[in-house]
DNA sequence: TCGATTCTATACACTACTGTATAGTTTTTC
DNA sequence: GAAAAACTATACAGTAGTGTATAGAATCGA
């Protein structure tokens, strides 16, 4: 007998997130997938829904603290962590639930949630580094707007580099 | 009687598709909603997926069509026609269509071929305006990237304006 | 070690959806 | 205007998935 703790329950619907996408998220086919029965599932969750919150709850978590660490180092090494953090992330997990959010509110609410944070510490790295209120705004959101793009589309087409980004920078904001 | 075309049915599909995502995409539903039996339905396609590759097909006819007329405008208008395009298209059908893409090989595929197109129409446009290949490369990637992020995010944190891509493009390619 | 608790397994009834077969209606064509 | 063609409706059998109820097994505390 397997003993299956929720955090492996997260982990098996993350995993089957990427790989297949939300459709796959079943209680049967994980359990199957599991080798356990259904009826364990139900012990651990009220029900899929209730299943399908924990994982994307477990994403939001985990990427606001990428972005919190981000935000909590001195000005001049913020922009390049969240580059370089950027890079580092899993791309398809973020794929997949930004796919998922289209049909489903909660989830979409959770990916709004975390772009607006993730925007709001770029702006406010940005004013810090001396550009104004308005051009901050600005650039923040062509970066995180590229970030995102260059994320969403293939990568043997997109692969822009750390580097591509700190030139993008650069040219967004000189005077650093 | 209502009598629908196999284009009524696409029409339907893509609506769905964007009101309620690609899970909506069922024959069952769908004749509800037409206010017509399944049996009707299946006249017109062999099965469900047939009736999904009609409606991407569909989808990537369009948008390419589009892009092509971009194209074939002369070099000091294209970059500014590929703009307001960009921000007249229907940016809720190609999130759906994104979506879709993660979970379905042919979606996937089609959403491959036009981000391809674009970006090489985008590339060789920015070569005809004077800049070097390697230049032209990047800065079309950089171009594209924000254009699909923006679409990407909630347009009420990521509302950037024609204008704004045009100030995008003039620090891209101060040359114009 | 015995009972309480907690997890696991099986079986059941139910819903949503698929695709086919068949019969009934229109519409078209000669 | 009757036969053929094309379309529409209904009924059926099947699959995938949900959630519940119930019984069996393992584990932990006293």
């Amino acid at each position: 007998m397997v003993k299956l703790t929720i955090d492996d329950w997260v982990a098996l619907g993350l995993e089957t997130l990427v790989e297949e996408g939300f459709p796959a998220l079943k209680a049967d086919r994980l359990t199957k997938k599991a080798g356990v029965t259904r009826g364990s599932f139900y012990g651990y969750f009220k029900d899929v829904s209730a299943f399908h919150e924990a994982l994307h709850a477990a994403w939001f978590d985990r990427s606001r603290r990428v972005t919190e660490a981000a935000a909590a180092l001195p000005v001049a090494d913020r922009l390049g962590h969240f580059i370089s953090a950027s890079a580092e992330a899993d791309t398809r997990l973020e794929q997949a639930m930004r796919a998922w959010a289209y049909s489903n509110a909660k989830v979409q609410q959770q990916v709004t949630e975390l772009d607006a944070y993730r925007l709001r510490i770029l702006r406010q790295t940005l004013e810090d580094m001396g550009l104004s209120e308005a051009d901050a705004a600005l650039r923040a959101k062509i970066l995180y707007a590229s970030a995102i793009g260059s994320k969403m589309v293939p990568e043997e087409l997109m692969s822009l580099s750390p580097q591509d980004f700190a030139t993008l920078a650069t040219l967004l904001a000189p005077q650093t």
